[in-house]
RNA sequence: GGGCACGUAGCUCAAUUGGAUAGAGCGUUGGCCUCCGGAGCCAAAGGUUGUGGGUUCAAAUCCCACCGUGCUCACCA
């Protein structure tokens, strides 16, 4: 429609004898009255043309030509908008649309097929995952669903290090409860990990082994056993998240396979390292970077970067062509340097997609709860789950933009489980899935609405104010999902969807569905079925479930 | 102190990326079930968009200053 108006109103300027220097947009108005689509090239282009924006878009109006069955109404308003009015058949024609595409509507290539990685919660297996990883994991999860809808082809890939200080320290931990459990006195350090679920890990062992591990070094077992349980518990809270990764990558391949290597090499023959005091230094300041970063450390063990660096070489070498990166807010300052490196080594670095989400804030029992994996006080993402529901869970990271500080209240949630606004959308699909089988019960056939292309409603008698309203709504899917991949904001679905589910319940309380006059119901059940797709989709894409009854 | 992000109704957040009268949910107040699901609908109250300047036909949105909040400024990841 968008394309059809604005080849239009090229048309027009040209009869009339103006240029447009300005592109041709259009929008929807917030107030209704003014019309379906609205837009101001007539403010942007006046200056150009020397001519008063009102003057511009009445002489473009009086010129232009089009189909009166797709557009009842041309005006202008304000200050110089030219305000489109859109015929009912018009809106009643996404009814055949919706049901024509099905579980498809809604599905774009506006991606083209575009190889695209999506990395995300990348934790270490440690411990648990905590609610702010679940804000990382149900984003990263529903940006790879809608580049998906787009036309993406995507892969979900989960980053992860098994070596290192942290995960030494870890082995530890399980070691020193597994002598406890011994009944070994002994002083179990501050800055090891306290949470109860090393305590499991040792408990597990010692039913399995008895005392045979008494001892095992620090290095050994232990640390194995630990990242095994972890990842195992990390997998299995995901997937009832219903999130899967396609790909789980270890950094250690990164070493065996000699890519850190390479990147140091090549930083070398490009000449931006240095050595001082015993380390590598990366010399960012010699392509625009505030300070030099250490890539070596004096130990002989690379700093994330170089790893990291390596990674996202590696990423472009399998063919990624477009990059997402999504990682909370305590990375702000890491991506730069390693964009940076990628960047003066001859890569690419328009194809990455950095996502950062601020940190979610956890209250319970009135009180800011600080989260430290380390220190035991925090709330893990199982547990969350546990007491508000998957779908819940997921709808209420999806809800708001990732920029904000998301201010979660445990009580609040537990306590409205039952009010909250993911049942309010959930609610609209099953009563209309009710409605269906109520119909069906009196007789209609659902099924052959739309069977093999071939219609069985006549949507033009739908002539309520609340049909076409509801028809209007559904027509705009495709384009949310579009603008929630290209701004890579999900959020904008929800909203989306919420109006839709209000326009349902707005239609379904002024009219009957299922009623005497046969043709009449079997429109409105078109209309039903169209909704209900729709939600459907939208569901789809969240990642909630779309249930038939409630 | 530097960098990044944010500040919108009592609370949690939107606002089609610079558009016309700033919108939802929760909470508050008042209505609506002979009828396909009342987990719903209708209505009301609630705002100087942190403050002060600037840019232009037009600013919550862009620029500057200030105030406040979070994250970050490692040879930790």
């Amino acid at each position: 429609m968008k394309d059809y108006l604005k080849s239009r109103i090229l048309l027009a300027l040209e009869k009339s004898g103006m240029s447009a220097p300005v592109d041709i947009l259009f929008e929807k108005p917030k107030i209704e009255s003014y019309g379906d689509l609205s837009t101001n090239f007539a403010l942007l282009a006046a200056k150009e043309l020397k001519m008063k924006p009102r003057d511009v878009a009445q002489k473009v109006v009086e010129t232009l030509e089009i189909d009166p069955s797709l557009v009842e109404k041309v005006d202008v308003a304000g200050p110089g908008f030219v305000n489109f009015k859109f015929s009912n058949k018009y809106f009643l024609s996404f009814i055949d649309d919706i049901l024509e595409k099905g579980d498809s509507f809604g599905r774009s290539n506006l991606g083209a097929g575009k190889k695209t990685q999506v990395e995300f919660v990348s934790a270490n297996p440690t411990g648990p995952l905590t609610v702010g990883h679940g804000r990382n994991a149900v984003f990263g999860d529903t940006i790879a669903n809608v580049l998906q809808w787009t036309g993406h082809v995507v892969t979900r890939e989960y980053y992860f290090n098994n070596a290192g200080r942290q995960m030494r320290v870890l082995g530890d931990s399980v070691r020193l409860r597994y002598k406890e459990i011994l009944g070994e006195e002994l002083q179990f350090p501050e800055d090891y990990y306290q949470g109860n679920y090393i305590r499991d890990i040792a408990q597990h062992l010692y039913d399995e082994q008895g005392d045979k591990l008494k001892n095992e070094p620090a290095e050994g077992g232990f640390k194995e056993r630990a990242e095994q349980e972890i990842f195992e518990d990390i997998r299995k809270t995901l997937e009832r998240l219903t999130i899967k990764f396609d790909i789980f990558y270890n950094e250690n391949s990164l070493y065996e396979t000699g890519k850190i290597k390479e990147v140091i090499t090549a930083l070398e023959a490009a000449g931006l390292t240095y050595d001082k005091e015993g380390a590598k230094w990366f010399k960012a300041t010699a392509v625009g970077g505030d300070q030099d970063k250490v890539i070596v450390k004096s130990t002989g063990e690379p700093t994330y970067r170089l790893p990291d660096i390596a990674y996202h070489i590696e990423k472009f070498r399998r063919g990624f062509e477009l990059v997402v990166d999504i990682f909370g807010s305590d990375h702000i300052a890491t991506y730069p340097d390693v964009l940076l490196a990628l960047k003066s080594l001859g890569h690419d670095t328009e194809k990455v997609k950095v996502l950062i989400h601020q940190f979610v804030t956890i209250f319970q029992n009135g009180e800011v709860v600080k989260m430290s994996t380390r220190k035991a006080n925090f709330i893990t993402l199982d547990e969350l789950i546990d007491w508000v529901g998957a779908d819940a869970v997921r709808f209420f990271f999806l809800m708001r933009n990732i920029g904000t500080h998301l201010n979660f209240d445990v009580d609040l949630a537990k306590k409205q489980s039952e009010e909250n606004p993911v049942f309010y959308l959930q609610y609209a699909h099953a009563r209309i899935a009710s409605i269906i089988r109520f119909a069906e019960s009196e007789g209609f056939s659902t099924g052959g609405l739309y069977a093999g292309g071939k219609k069985g409603f006549d949507s033009t008698l739908l002539k309520e104010k609340e049909e076409i309203d509801l028809a209007k709504a559904l027509g705009g899917f495709p384009e949310v999902v579009e603008a929630a991949a290209t701004t890579f904001e999900p959020h904008r679905i929800i909203g989306y969807l919420q109006g839709v589910a209000e326009e349902f319940h707005r239609f379904y309380h002024a009219h009957r569905v299922v009623i005497p006059e046969r043709q009449l119901a079997e429109s409105r059940l078109a209309l039903c079925l169209a909704a209900k797709t729709v939600l459907a989709n939208g569901f789809k894409i969240l990642g909630i479930s779309a249930p038939e009854k409630m």
